[in-house]
DNA sequence: TTTGATGCAAAGTATTTGCAATCGG
DNA sequence: CCGATTGCAAATACTTTGCATCAAA
């Protein structure tokens, strides 16, 4: 069974307080002021962990992985320029067939994820 | 200017040969059958070109690129047991007011990108 | 007490890059 | 010719893992 190890607790919690959906590095550094021994190890360790709960979600990005500390569905908005991630507050609805998808190929869905691409408000100009 | 070099040309063919969308290393390997000794960085660096060129499609997947030599808009399905990548032949439509976002968020967007998750035919039972 | 979790460092995987040699236009 | 491209190997970048120790339940 998981146990609620410090790490881990504060891990969560510096997460949930972020809307930058931060790298594991990222989220490292934010952890490391409040136990500064911590490894990033166990920062990797931690987010599959919580991850695997469904307490966090992964969002998988062109070169590395960013982490979002809400859980409610929600899409992305991923700057080309940047590389920042941005949420979408808007429901995104998809007009989509899916029963006949499945019986045509043979694969079950579990679900979609619609990524938005383009140049956030900072790197325009 | 770019050059048409026996490399980059095979590359090409070999990619839009498949409908399977290799990893750069599967890549190299189907490449290597014709050009024994090319390097892989040679296939990394020319999948790079020709996909700023428009010829190919990189798609991002969790832990590593894969390839489509097809370049019509289409979507994919990601088979969550066993990763591998198959084309969404349906045509799936969004039902999102693009320009409210723009003017609410200040960012502009490229394009939109539907991914489908589940697990394949092939993985099922 | 027991076993999951940690810190550390080393290893793994995917990708990029420096460089001298080569080749296409 | 001349600069883009190549093969090679070394270097990066991100992530995972082995292991002895530690700590949560």
């Amino acid at each position: 069974m998981e146990r609620l190890t410090k790490q881990r607790s504060v891990i969560l919690e510096e997460l949930k307080k972020v809307k930058t959906h931060p790298t594991a590095s990222e989220l490292y550094l934010a952890v490391r002021r409040r136990i500064p021994n911590i490894s990033l190890g166990t920062v990797y360790r931690n987010l599959e962990i919580l991850g695997e709960e469904g307490l966090i979600m992964k969002i998988g990005c062109d070169t590395f992985n960013r982490f979002d500390g809400e859980t409610k569905a929600h899409q992305h908005f991923f700057c080309r320029n940047c590389q920042k991630v941005y949420d979408v507050e808007e429901n995104i609805e998809l007009k989509f067939n899916q029963k006949i998808f499945e019986e045509k190929t043979g694969h079950k869905i579990q679900d979609f994820n619609v990524g938005v691409y383009g140049i956030c408000k900072d790197c325009r100009r």
